[in-house]
DNA sequence: AAATATAGTTAGCCATCGCTAACCACAAAA
DNA sequence: TTTTGTGGTTAGCGATGGCTAACTATATTT
Protein backbone atom coordinates (compact mmCIF):
# COMPACT_ATOMS: atom_id res chain seq x y z
CA UNK A 1 0.00 0.00 0.00
CA UNK A 2 1.18 3.28 -0.38
CA UNK A 3 1.74 6.65 2.23
CA UNK A 4 -1.44 7.13 3.64
CA UNK A 5 -2.26 10.91 5.13
CA UNK A 6 -0.60 10.55 8.52
CA UNK A 7 2.76 8.74 7.09
CA UNK A 8 2.79 12.08 4.56
CA UNK A 9 2.87 13.93 8.13
CA UNK A 10 5.63 11.74 9.40
CA UNK A 11 8.24 12.06 6.75
CA UNK A 12 7.40 15.84 6.32
CA UNK A 13 8.48 16.26 10.17
CA UNK A 14 11.23 14.12 9.89
CA UNK A 15 12.69 15.81 6.33
CA UNK A 16 12.43 19.26 8.32
CA UNK A 17 13.72 18.56 11.35
CA UNK A 18 16.72 17.19 9.37
CA UNK A 19 17.19 20.69 8.39
CA UNK A 20 17.48 22.02 11.62
CA UNK A 21 18.71 19.23 13.30
CA UNK A 22 21.83 17.42 12.56
CA UNK A 23 20.28 13.93 13.57
CA UNK A 24 16.57 12.78 14.45
CA UNK A 25 15.05 10.17 16.65
CA UNK A 26 11.25 8.81 17.39
CA UNK A 27 11.63 11.38 20.38
CA UNK A 28 12.32 14.77 18.63
CA UNK A 29 9.34 13.56 15.99
CA UNK A 30 6.95 13.09 19.14
CA UNK A 31 8.26 16.42 20.59
CA UNK A 32 7.63 18.34 17.35
CA UNK A 33 4.50 17.01 16.89
CA UNK A 34 2.91 16.40 20.18
CA UNK A 35 2.37 13.14 19.70
CA UNK A 36 2.73 10.31 22.64
CA UNK A 37 5.98 8.25 21.99
CA UNK A 38 4.23 4.87 21.32
CA UNK A 39 2.25 6.80 18.64
CA UNK A 40 5.38 7.64 16.68
CA UNK A 41 7.17 4.40 17.47
CA UNK A 42 4.34 2.68 15.30
CA UNK A 43 4.63 4.70 12.44
CA UNK A 44 8.03 5.01 12.31
CA UNK A 45 7.96 1.05 12.46
CA UNK A 46 5.79 1.15 9.69
CA UNK A 47 7.62 3.86 7.44
CA UNK A 48 10.85 1.52 8.30
CA UNK A 49 9.09 -1.83 6.75
CA UNK A 50 7.75 0.12 3.65
CA UNK A 51 11.21 1.26 3.26
CA UNK A 52 10.66 4.91 3.69
CA UNK A 53 13.57 5.12 6.20
CA UNK A 54 16.47 3.81 7.52
CA UNK A 55 16.92 3.74 11.51
CA UNK A 56 20.31 3.09 13.09
CA UNK A 57 21.42 1.07 15.81
CA UNK A 58 21.18 4.44 17.91
CA UNK A 59 18.00 5.35 16.76
CA UNK A 60 18.78 8.19 14.26
CA UNK A 61 16.41 8.19 11.51
CA UNK A 62 17.47 8.94 7.89
CA UNK A 63 15.00 9.67 4.91
CA UNK A 64 15.63 6.78 2.42
CA UNK A 65 15.60 7.96 -1.78
CA UNK A 66 12.12 6.90 -1.61
CA UNK A 67 11.47 8.65 1.59
CA UNK A 68 13.03 11.93 0.63
CA UNK A 69 10.96 12.14 -2.83
CA UNK A 70 8.06 11.74 -0.82
CA UNK A 71 8.97 14.16 1.98
CA UNK A 72 9.80 17.01 -0.57
CA UNK A 73 6.56 16.17 -2.30
CA UNK A 74 4.33 16.82 0.58
CA UNK A 75 6.81 19.72 1.79
CA UNK A 76 6.27 21.48 -1.27
CA UNK A 77 2.69 20.96 -1.34
CA UNK A 78 2.94 22.32 2.14
CA UNK A 79 4.71 25.54 1.23
CA UNK A 80 2.87 26.43 -2.00
CA UNK A 81 -0.44 26.15 -0.27
CA UNK A 82 0.80 28.53 2.63
CA UNK A 83 1.67 30.97 -0.02
CA UNK A 84 -1.35 30.51 -1.91
CA UNK A 85 -3.29 31.34 1.28
CA UNK A 86 -1.52 33.85 2.29
CA UNK A 87 -1.50 35.92 -0.94
CA UNK A 88 -4.98 35.69 -0.32
CA UNK A 89 -4.70 37.92 2.96
CA UNK A 90 -4.90 34.62 5.19
CA UNK A 91 -2.71 34.95 8.32
CA UNK A 92 0.30 33.24 8.14
CA UNK A 93 -0.82 30.59 11.18
CA UNK A 94 -4.02 29.79 9.60
CA UNK A 95 -2.60 29.29 6.27
CA UNK A 96 -0.15 27.13 7.92
CA UNK A 97 -2.59 24.75 9.04
CA UNK A 98 -5.37 24.60 6.61
CA UNK A 99 -1.95 24.36 3.62
CA UNK A 100 -1.01 21.03 6.40
CA UNK A 101 -4.52 19.32 5.94
CA UNK A 102 -4.85 19.84 2.31
CA UNK A 103 -1.82 19.26 1.26
CA UNK A 104 -2.83 15.45 1.73
CA UNK A 105 -6.01 15.73 0.18
CA UNK A 106 -5.55 17.37 -3.23
CA UNK A 107 -5.04 15.95 -6.52
CA UNK A 108 -2.05 16.37 -8.16
CA UNK A 109 -3.47 17.22 -11.18
CA UNK A 110 -4.74 20.20 -9.34
CA UNK A 111 -1.40 20.97 -7.25
CA UNK A 112 0.14 21.63 -10.14
CA UNK A 113 -2.35 23.59 -11.50
CA UNK A 114 -2.08 25.60 -8.68
CA UNK A 115 1.88 25.74 -8.82
CA UNK A 116 2.17 26.99 -12.30
CA UNK A 117 -0.74 30.10 -11.08
CA UNK A 118 1.42 30.93 -7.92
CA UNK A 119 4.46 31.31 -10.26
CA UNK A 120 3.48 33.37 -12.44
CA UNK A 121 1.65 35.75 -9.76
CA UNK A 122 5.20 36.29 -8.29
CA UNK B 1 -20.05 16.46 19.64
CA UNK B 2 -20.03 18.08 16.45
CA UNK B 3 -20.60 16.93 12.78
CA UNK B 4 -17.48 14.61 11.59
CA UNK B 5 -16.37 14.81 7.91
CA UNK B 6 -18.56 11.77 6.92
CA UNK B 7 -21.38 13.19 8.70
CA UNK B 8 -21.17 16.32 6.52
CA UNK B 9 -20.85 14.39 3.66
CA UNK B 10 -24.17 12.39 4.30
CA UNK B 11 -25.85 16.12 4.98
CA UNK B 12 -24.55 17.40 1.89
CA UNK B 13 -25.67 14.60 -0.21
CA UNK B 14 -29.49 14.60 1.78
CA UNK B 15 -29.49 18.55 1.00
CA UNK B 16 -28.54 17.62 -2.68
CA UNK B 17 -31.38 14.77 -3.62
CA UNK B 18 -33.53 16.89 -2.06
CA UNK B 19 -33.56 19.39 -4.59
CA UNK B 20 -33.89 16.60 -7.34
CA UNK B 21 -36.36 14.09 -5.58
CA UNK B 22 -39.42 14.88 -3.83
CA UNK B 23 -38.00 12.13 -1.42
CA UNK B 24 -34.94 10.85 0.39
CA UNK B 25 -34.84 7.53 1.39
CA UNK B 26 -31.54 5.57 2.96
CA UNK B 27 -31.52 3.62 0.01
CA UNK B 28 -31.34 6.79 -2.07
CA UNK B 29 -28.34 8.15 0.05
CA UNK B 30 -26.48 4.73 -0.44
CA UNK B 31 -26.82 4.75 -4.03
CA UNK B 32 -25.67 8.44 -4.52
CA UNK B 33 -22.39 7.74 -2.47
CA UNK B 34 -22.21 4.53 -3.53
CA UNK B 35 -21.95 3.61 -0.30
CA UNK B 36 -23.53 -0.15 1.77
CA UNK B 37 -26.85 -0.02 3.02
CA UNK B 38 -25.45 -0.67 6.50
CA UNK B 39 -23.21 1.92 6.64
CA UNK B 40 -25.87 4.81 5.54
CA UNK B 41 -28.29 2.81 8.07
CA UNK B 42 -25.59 3.90 10.76
CA UNK B 43 -25.05 7.19 9.48
CA UNK B 44 -27.91 8.27 9.31
CA UNK B 45 -28.77 7.21 12.80
CA UNK B 46 -26.34 9.12 13.97
CA UNK B 47 -27.84 12.15 12.51
CA UNK B 48 -31.09 11.44 13.56
CA UNK B 49 -29.85 11.08 17.12
CA UNK B 50 -27.49 14.03 16.88
CA UNK B 51 -31.04 16.20 15.41
CA UNK B 52 -29.51 16.71 12.04
CA UNK B 53 -32.63 14.50 10.46
CA UNK B 54 -35.87 13.65 10.88
CA UNK B 55 -37.08 10.30 9.68
CA UNK B 56 -40.57 9.22 9.67
CA UNK B 57 -42.14 5.83 9.77
CA UNK B 58 -42.01 5.44 5.69
CA UNK B 59 -38.52 6.13 5.79
CA UNK B 60 -38.42 9.51 4.41
CA UNK B 61 -35.69 12.01 5.52
CA UNK B 62 -35.94 15.37 6.18
CA UNK B 63 -33.62 17.88 7.58
CA UNK B 64 -33.86 19.73 10.17
CA UNK B 65 -33.49 23.57 10.56
CA UNK B 66 -30.04 22.76 11.91
CA UNK B 67 -29.83 19.87 9.62
CA UNK B 68 -30.40 22.20 6.92
CA UNK B 69 -27.91 25.18 8.20
CA UNK B 70 -24.92 22.46 7.55
CA UNK B 71 -25.65 21.06 4.40
CA UNK B 72 -25.93 24.63 3.08
CA UNK B 73 -22.51 25.39 4.37
CA UNK B 74 -21.33 22.34 2.76
CA UNK B 75 -22.91 22.72 0.07
CA UNK B 76 -21.58 26.68 -0.37
CA UNK B 77 -18.12 24.98 0.32
CA UNK B 78 -18.39 22.88 -2.26
CA UNK B 79 -19.63 24.94 -4.89
CA UNK B 80 -17.56 28.12 -4.59
CA UNK B 81 -14.37 25.74 -3.50
CA UNK B 82 -14.90 24.02 -7.36
CA UNK B 83 -15.53 26.90 -8.94
CA UNK B 84 -12.11 28.60 -7.63
CA UNK B 85 -10.75 25.52 -9.31
CA UNK B 86 -12.56 25.51 -12.23
CA UNK B 87 -11.26 29.61 -13.15
CA UNK B 88 -7.77 27.93 -12.52
CA UNK B 89 -8.32 25.87 -15.32
CA UNK B 90 -8.72 22.40 -13.64
CA UNK B 91 -11.52 19.98 -15.24
CA UNK B 92 -14.92 20.09 -13.84
CA UNK B 93 -14.75 16.56 -12.26
CA UNK B 94 -11.43 16.50 -10.73
CA UNK B 95 -12.49 20.52 -9.07
CA UNK B 96 -15.48 18.95 -7.66
CA UNK B 97 -13.35 15.92 -6.37
CA UNK B 98 -10.71 17.91 -4.80
CA UNK B 99 -13.57 20.70 -3.27
CA UNK B 100 -15.05 17.61 -2.02
CA UNK B 101 -12.40 16.68 0.41
CA UNK B 102 -11.20 20.18 0.77
CA UNK B 103 -14.56 21.26 2.20
CA UNK B 104 -14.29 19.35 5.17
CA UNK B 105 -10.83 20.38 6.37
CA UNK B 106 -10.21 24.23 5.39
CA UNK B 107 -10.98 26.75 7.95
CA UNK B 108 -13.92 28.94 8.11
CA UNK B 109 -11.19 31.87 7.87
CA UNK B 110 -9.80 30.65 4.66
CA UNK B 111 -13.10 29.80 3.06
CA UNK B 112 -14.30 33.49 3.68
CA UNK B 113 -11.39 34.55 2.27
CA UNK B 114 -11.46 32.54 -0.74
CA UNK B 115 -14.81 33.13 -1.18
CA UNK B 116 -14.85 37.08 -1.22
CA UNK B 117 -12.10 36.65 -3.84
CA UNK B 118 -14.05 34.54 -5.97
CA UNK B 119 -17.13 37.41 -5.75
CA UNK B 120 -14.80 40.30 -6.35
CA UNK B 121 -12.93 38.04 -9.71
CA UNK B 122 -16.64 36.79 -11.26
C1' DA C 1 -50.66 -18.80 -1.53
C1' DA C 2 -45.89 -18.93 -2.48
C1' DA C 3 -41.92 -16.75 -4.34
C1' DT C 4 -39.36 -12.70 -5.09
C1' DA C 5 -37.94 -7.90 -4.64
C1' DT C 6 -37.19 -3.84 -1.82
C1' DA C 7 -35.78 -1.27 2.33
C1' DG C 8 -33.79 -1.37 6.51
C1' DT C 9 -31.43 -3.28 10.72
C1' DT C 10 -28.22 -6.00 13.63
C1' DA C 11 -23.95 -8.08 14.52
C1' DG C 12 -19.53 -8.01 13.85
C1' DC C 13 -15.02 -7.43 10.95
C1' DC C 14 -11.22 -4.39 9.60
C1' DA C 15 -8.02 -0.38 8.83
C1' DT C 16 -6.38 4.02 10.49
C1' DC C 17 -4.41 6.48 14.03
C1' DG C 18 -4.57 8.76 18.19
C1' DC C 19 -3.99 7.40 23.45
C1' DT C 20 -2.28 5.36 28.39
C1' DA C 21 -0.05 1.96 31.30
C1' DA C 22 3.64 -0.59 31.93
C1' DC C 23 7.73 -2.33 30.69
C1' DC C 24 12.98 -2.76 29.06
C1' DA C 25 17.67 -1.06 28.32
C1' DC C 26 21.06 1.94 29.20
C1' DA C 27 23.45 6.05 30.83
C1' DA C 28 24.23 9.55 34.24
C1' DA C 29 23.91 11.15 39.01
C1' DA C 30 23.57 10.64 43.96
C1' DT D 1 25.80 0.75 44.11
C1' DT D 2 21.40 2.28 43.98
C1' DT D 3 18.53 5.67 41.98
C1' DT D 4 16.88 8.51 38.43
C1' DG D 5 16.37 10.02 33.72
C1' DT D 6 16.05 9.11 28.74
C1' DG D 7 14.54 6.64 24.65
C1' DG D 8 11.97 3.11 22.94
C1' DT D 9 8.68 -0.90 22.84
C1' DT D 10 4.56 -3.87 23.84
C1' DA D 11 -0.13 -4.49 24.87
C1' DG D 12 -4.29 -2.94 24.56
C1' DC D 13 -8.15 0.85 24.45
C1' DG D 14 -11.28 3.85 21.72
C1' DA D 15 -13.22 6.71 17.96
C1' DT D 16 -14.14 6.98 13.03
C1' DG D 17 -16.08 5.01 9.23
C1' DG D 18 -16.01 1.80 5.63
C1' DC D 19 -17.51 -3.43 4.77
C1' DT D 20 -20.20 -8.35 4.50
C1' DA D 21 -23.45 -11.73 6.19
C1' DA D 22 -27.65 -12.49 7.64
C1' DC D 23 -31.85 -11.18 9.36
C1' DT D 24 -36.59 -8.66 9.40
C1' DA D 25 -40.65 -6.65 7.43
C1' DT D 26 -43.29 -5.20 3.61
C1' DA D 27 -44.64 -5.18 -1.15
C1' DT D 28 -45.12 -6.98 -5.49
C1' DT D 29 -45.26 -10.79 -8.70
C1' DT D 30 -46.20 -15.28 -10.32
Amino acid sequence: MGLKPSGEMYLETIFVLSQKKSSVRSIDIAEHMNYSKPSVSRAVGQLKSADYIIIDNDGYITLTEEGLCEAKRIYERHTVLTKVLVMLGIDEETASDDACKIEHVISDRSFETIRKHMEENS
